[in-house]
DNA sequence: AATGAATGAGCCTTCATTCAT
DNA sequence: TATGAATGAAGGCTCATTCAT
């Protein structure tokens, strides 16, 4: 049936995102993907064209709607002040990421290695994602809302605060007692990353309001 | 010779660490490893009893050698302002990471798996970590140095600024342009982020000097 | 097609009899015995588990055919002399180990070591097998059909004697001439034996018919 | 010092014949011997060039004493009634074989592969032994001692019988429940095969008398 | 005589994939 | 579309042995 055939494609990438974001991509091996699945292995090469093609279509699609997400920002906010497109684009982007949590651990973990692959992605989305993110801390500058800032340092520090409950879920449960899956968790997080942006980035004299959704 | 001798265990070393840093752990095989160290493959089970034991011996060294940076800094600080010995163990712990930037990207890669090994590195060494940052966190605002924090997202947007870089070198080199196994980087880098403990943590009046070394 | 697949398994099962009987359990490797199968190594795997689970069918699968023997031979004898049932017994026994006498001498040997899986084999198997024939033994002795013998020393005579042709085959051949895998030798020696319960077990007023099928 | 060194050889054999004998040669490793031995691995190939060689040294050692016992057997009573010689014969290889019994399920067990050197043992000791039980089975029957039988198929009854308890050692302990390492074992067991020749080997008029040392 | 390091060959198993059905 | 059989390559590991010391 139709929907059989679906579902079958769907199951695939459901347990090879929960298998990769447990044991990463090399710790999984198709059989098991198959199993947890509970379809047979020749699917795999059937529907993704390979292990290495599966975890290409999970990549890209999330990339995909994580640009999908800035870009409705940008197209929104394009003249209202900066600071608030730069907490939306913050919030939405958290949101996203928060969404498809197991889908971002694999990923910023898989980002870490170095292949051909992973050079391609930096090139298309993490190019364009910094090339946002760039965009509007110049703005923000040029307009004297924003404090002079080093750019890259900037996206480094909110990169590296934005991953880092999701990459390392595992520490922040068992180490921090923090729950990053809850709901309360990420508009918590969120708010913080975003006052923080206050206190760094902004001028003091026009604090950024909070935009929750 | 005596010499020799060390060397093909140092040898193995070196070479597991930069594939493994690569390439990852379990895209990484034990011929490669032998092969790039110039040693026979089974070496690498006589030296680290299997491929397993040689990411141990890495992990566990290189966490040894972590939290003692963290217990020097404790140790001589106790009773001066909080801040300075928060500065300091900040200062520390980044050149220290950034002395084994190659180890700390397998590290902080692998800690986002799930295996009974990773399990025991967090509930040892990584809650060593953050029972000596909880403390001065606590310490800093009983003595009414530090604002009042939520310790647990605190340390989490410390780790996710501080672990970014090593991690995610590639990222930072081939998106932000950002070479951060230079020496200039670690200096510059870490006086940012003892800026955002001066915003962000401590209190208005009296802010933290910068101490480096 | 059906008659493929069911080959290959039983290629295997062939090609590992004859070499685990000549060169033993230990001295076979999987990749000689996929050689000589004309099959990939990994169909060993696949069909049997691996090579352990390739001994533990061959085993078992001898053992339920034995065990099958001796249950058929009690089940159509029940109330006529023991001496018969006794020497029907001996005789498709003998007969049944002939006809899998490759198997036997693998067997045989591997019974006399130390594993889990033998002791399993010894506990339930030959276990069953000194029950019949204990059976046998003391029907016998009751009915004053037998002799009164040590049950369990005749036991070890008994498999001593009919076990001895089989694994000890080159034994036979090359120092006794005796060619033990033709027809005309387990005929013979199997009315020895059958003699040898005459001798040995029966009261000399009774002897035993031979009853050759 | 001198002291010393003997012991390692004799280390090593002993270590080696207690591993062989329930793990088989082929399932024990060169490090585990040493191991057991608490001796070098090196020292093994030094003493017996390599593992062949210390099984080599083995089953010569063993065959060397047991044709000995034959041959001492043969020499003193060579004019005496054969059945007592016969006796004779079977009680000292007996005894033999129960002081070298870990030793003789070893050997017992790897004659049934098939290598260049079993083959070689079998040629030379295993022929000389056939040699001495034919010729006193011949001179019996010759002398009309002994029943008309065919002399390959009583060896090989005999020796199946003979050696039964020591090969199948594990078999006769659980599931016979025969200790066969014990002192009256060996005692009543040989008995019971001096009787089988009684019985079946000699004529009626002139019983065998046991000799027990 | 005895050692520990080191080797190359080989072990069994598992991998991702393909193919006929 | 989906399967189970089958494959060649590669996986990590252990083997018996050698060598300088």
């Amino acid at each position: 049936m139709l929907k059989e055939k679906v579902e079958t494609k769907e199951r695939v990438l459901d347990a090879a995102v929960s298998l990769f974001q447990i044991k990463g991509f090399n710790g999984t091996s198709v059989r098991e993907i198959a199993k947890k699945a509970g379809v047979n292995v020749a699917n795999i090469s059937y529907y993704f064209d390979g292990k290495e093609g599966l975890l290409e279509y999970i990549v890209t699609k999330f990339f995909e709607g994580y640009i999908k997400e800035m870009d409705k920002v940008w197209r929104s906010f394009q003249n209202r002040p900066v600071r608030e497109c730069f907490g939306q684009m913050l919030f939405h982007v958290m949101k996203y990421q928060h969404e498809h949590r197991e889908v971002a651990r694999v990923i910023y973990r898989e980002l870490s290695v170095d292949t051909t692959f992973i050079r391609e992605i930096m090139s298309t989305y993490l190019t364009k994602e910094k090339y946002y993110l760039k965009m509007l801390l110049e703005l923000g500058m040029k307009r004297k809302e924003f404090r002079h800032v080093n750019v890259s340092f900037t996206i480094m520090q909110l990169k590296g605060m934005m991953t880092m409950p999701y990459l390392h879920q595992q520490y922040a449960a068992e180490v921090l007692h923090v729950l990053t899956h809850e709901e309360y968790f990420v508009t918590k997080y969120t708010s913080e990353l975003q006052q923080w942006i206050n206190e760094h980035i902004c001028l003091p004299c026009t604090p950024l309001q909070l935009v929750v959704k």
